[in-house]
RNA sequence: GGGUGGUUAGCUCAGCGGUAGAGCACUGCUCUCACACAGCAGGGGCCACUGGUUCGAUCCCAGUACCACCCACCA
């Protein structure tokens, strides 16, 4: 790649100004340098004038640099200065002097409206250099001591202790006219931490403009889209103004690169020393020993990996994969780069997707940073970890002390106990629960143990369907009959739409999604309701029915496993070995098995609605039982006027007394004259038969009437509204209409009732 | 300076034109034979603010404030 990148007049190598990390003693990319804003101070200096008309005074916050300046720049339009572009003016300390030049790069509103220009140290100034023709002057040496063309007085400081030694010269010489703190932006290499320093060297570098053209066609057409989509925005504004790359490391490990030269310095890229022997006519020569940026290697990969330049298989196939994922910190780096590089080489895109997750944060919503000790470990929260494990975990290898106490509040304000432990399963299904497409999220451990309880209830659910099919007849005969009631039809129904929920989850990237319906599904449908009436079905003495009710109890877990499987693999997994050969499933693993897909000629509207009676009508009674204060164990007697129709009326009324614990459910024409609580459904009405106190009765009527008072004040006002009646679509005006009638059914019933009572306050 | 997100229940987050949701936390009652890591019943929200569009706005548009992150050469 290299070779043909220079061939192709895409690699070229020069002297410029890169970014030197002076501790690694290396160039980094732009990208690898980290700036941020700290406290420091600005000095304005006096440079006198060389014909003593007087003086100018520049600003700057890096003093030391002066040695290195070769011109002083004043805005051409600024009307201060006029008179001294030309003039030339004394460089303090060096016996130097430097012209005073024009160029609009100067900002005359800020500072004095004067400024140093050095090249060799400086992006702006070596740009400005550039177009008056100066020749930069380096004044450091590469681990940032000053060199030879700094006074004698100054070689070999280092650049820090220079600066001192140069400000209290000026100090003592009365050319320092000010020092002020000042908030600057330092420019630090991301892999040391060090202050970078422009610096003149000779590197290698990769032509964009072409490459970025291509790379942001590749994004524009659609053929690698990113999740969530706005990340497109951010890989498009670097790309569109993006520098030449610097792709020289002068580091030990890395693909080294494939350049030799003479005694004369002649470069020579071939793809071997023989090669570049050949070329050279020579005997002997130099290879460079600068190797490539980690990067240059890793933009390779999409296709480097499958066997190019030879024409595979592999590439064939797996040019271009189907999707990438990564963090946001990346898209830069790697995804940009791999994007152009593949284009580049194979006219393919790497990957159809680019799926970028969240970054996880700590619990107060700070970056995740070992120096600030608020990392978490993936392994403590599978296993666990005690307080005391915790703290000397996070506070060793620090490299500032001083954090240590910081530290230790934090663990103490939010693990105070350690951290339980969740297991792997509980640990994915959180973070999946959490993958929606927001762009950081906030660690929190109360998640974890909710996903985890979860689990559990997976377990214990799948517990109570072995102890009542181990063994049994669980009609996978299929010559035998079996009964399934809508209670049955029902479950197997809402398992065709959580697996509908589940594959556009999966199809979205939507992995919140995914995980929030199949925790829906076991728990609020399967275990709350479908287990629970099963315990009813598998008492009746109709061996069709028992039989009916093991095999979907059986079924539908199975399935579910499955479901579940790629989120939460190892109970999964656990539990699909016991159940799956009950359920007439074979296979050695569930990851072998086919995934669910929903069959919707398997959705029950009848079942759903029956179901859904069932449910009220449980609901209701709960209500009242809860409402009356009767204790749980007390079993009561509940009469009910023109029960809303199921399809078997035997099946709901089973199902109710079992959920709402009741002795008798009878059917009534007029309920009795009582005081005891009534609730509504629909047409009808519901009375649990105990004795309560009427005053106590009266108020909770009123309670209700009054919400429900509102609720028809809301939807009148918005019927009586012509322009919604007129303008609203008809299905919304209908739906209104029929929320305002239940409304004032139910509210009509709970009016008779209220007036039942004995009347007193 | 440019850009991109965010602001919804105490906390962590969904929803995004037509009755405000989840997990945890909270209140009450239950150790009822799968599960107390549980069950049942509850409480809790001027959906940051100001305008606009609309019959109707948490949701769309514009602006404001605050919080993040990214990019950039103000000495």
């Amino acid at each position: 790649v290299f070779v043909a990148l220079f061939e192709q007049n895409l690699i070229y190598r020069g002297k410029r100004l890169v970014n030197w990390d002076p501790e690694l003693g290396t160039a980094v990319s732009d990208l690898e340098v980290e700036t941020e804003e700290e406290d420091g101070k600005i000095w304005e200096i006096r440079y006198p004038l060389e014909d003593g008309s007087g003086s100018v005074v520049v600003v700057t916050t890096r003093p030391e640099t002066m040695l290195g300046d070769v011109a002083v720049a004043v805005n051409p339009k600024d009307v201060r200065y006029k008179s001294l572009v030309g003039k030339r003016a004394k460089l303090p300390l060096t016996g130097r002097t430097i012209p005073i030049i024009e160029d609009d790069y100067v900002d005359p509103e800020f500072g004095t409206g004067c400024v140093k220009i050095t090249p060799g140290h400086d992006f702006n100034d070596y740009l400005v250099g550039k177009r008056h023709g100066f020749e930069p002057l380096s004044i450091l040496t590469l681990d940032a001591h000053l060199n030879e063309n700094a006074p004698a007085k100054y070689r070999g400081l280092e650049r820090f202790a220079a600066r001192e030694q140069i400000l209290n010269d000026l100090r003592s010489q009365g050319l320092l006219v000010s020092e002020k703190p000042y908030k600057l932006r330092v420019p630090r290499s991301g892999r040391t931490g060090v202050i970078v320093e422009p610096m003149l060297t000779d590197q290698w570098f990769v032509k964009m403009e072409g490459l970025a053209q291509a790379g942001l066609k590749a994004v524009a057409s659609g053929e690698v889209k990113f999740v969530p989509e706005h990340w497109a925005s951010t890989y498009n504004q670097w790309l569109e103004s993006i520098q030449d790359w610097c792709i020289s490391r002068q580091l030990w490990w890395g693909h080294q690169i494939p350049a030799w030269y003479d005694d004369q310095g002649k470069i020579f890229v071939a793809r071997s020393e023989k090669e570049a022997l050949q070329m050279a006519k020579q005997k002997s020569l130099r290879r460079d020993p600068d190797v490539l940026d980690t990067w240059f290697s890793s933009a390779l990969v999409p296709f480097s990996s499958l066997g190019w330049p030879e024409k595979t298989k592999d590439l064939d196939v797996f040019l271009p994969s189907s999707v990438l994922v990564t963090g946001n910190d990346i898209i830069f780096f790697w995804v940009a780069r791999m994007v152009m590089m593949t284009g580049h080489f194979t006219g393919k895109v790497p990957f159809r997707h680019v799926y970028i997750n969240a970054i996880v944060r700590d619990a107060e919503g700070e970056k995740m940073s070992k120096s600030k000790g608020n990392t978490i470990d993936p392994i403590d929260l599978i296993d666990g970890i005690g307080f005391d494990d915790l703290l000397k975990k996070s506070t060793v290898g620090l490299l500032k002390g001083e954090h240590k106490e910081k530290i230790e509040a934090y663990i103490r304000t939010h693990f105070p106990d350690g951290i339980p432990a969740f297991g792997a399963d509980a640990l994915r299904f959180t973070f999946a629960s959490l993958a929606s497409f927001s762009r950081t999220l906030n660690f929190d451990l109360g998640r974890c143990e909710g996903y985890g309880n979860f689990c559990n209830k997976l377990w214990s659910a799948a517990r109570f369907v072995l102890m009542n099919t181990e063994g049994q007849d669980c009609g996978q005969d299929e010559r035998a009959p079996v009964k399934l009631s809508y209670i049955d039809r029902w479950i197997v129904s809402q398992l065709q739409r959580v697996e509908a929920e589940v594959e556009k989850g999966f199809a979205e990237y939507r992995f919140d999604n995914v995980a929030n319906a199949i925790y829906r599904f076991v728990w609020d449908e399967y275990c709350d309701w479908y287990v629970e009436l099963a315990k009813v079905q598998l008492r009746n003495p109709d061996a069709a029915v028992q039989r009916g009710t093991r095999r979907t109890l059986l079924r539908v877990l199975e399935t579910a496993l499955r479901l579940a499987h790629p989120i939460i693999p190892f109970i999964t997994e656990e539990l699909w070995q016991k159940v799956a050969p009950l359920a007439g499933k074979k296979g050695e693993t569930i990851m072998l098995a086919p995934y669910p897909k929903p069959q919707p000629e398997r959705i029950d509207s009848a079942a759903e609605r029956d179901m859904a009676v069932l449910k009220e009508l449980t609901n209701a009674a709960r209500n009242l039982r809860s409402e009356a204060k009767v204790p749980p164990k007390d079993r009561v007697a509940l009469v009910v006027t023109e029960t809303p129709a199921t399809s078997d009326s035997d099946t709901t009324s089973a199902a109710v007394s079992f959920l709402a614990r009741l002795s008798d459910l009878r059917h009534v024409n007029v309920l009795p004259e009582s005081d005891s609580p009534v609730a509504v459904v629909g047409n009808s009405r519901l009375m649990l038969q105990i004795e309560v106190d009427p005053a106590a009765e009266r108020e909770r009527l009123k309670k209700e009437s009054a919400r429900l008072e509102g609720e028809i004040t809301k939807a009148r006002a918005k019927l009586g509204n012509a322009s919604f009646v007129e303008r609203a679509p008809a299905k919304v005006v209908e739906q209104e209409r029929e929320r305002l009638a239940g409304f004032e059914a139910t509210l009509a019933k709970l009016k008779q009732q209220l007036a039942k009572l004995p009347a007193r306050m």
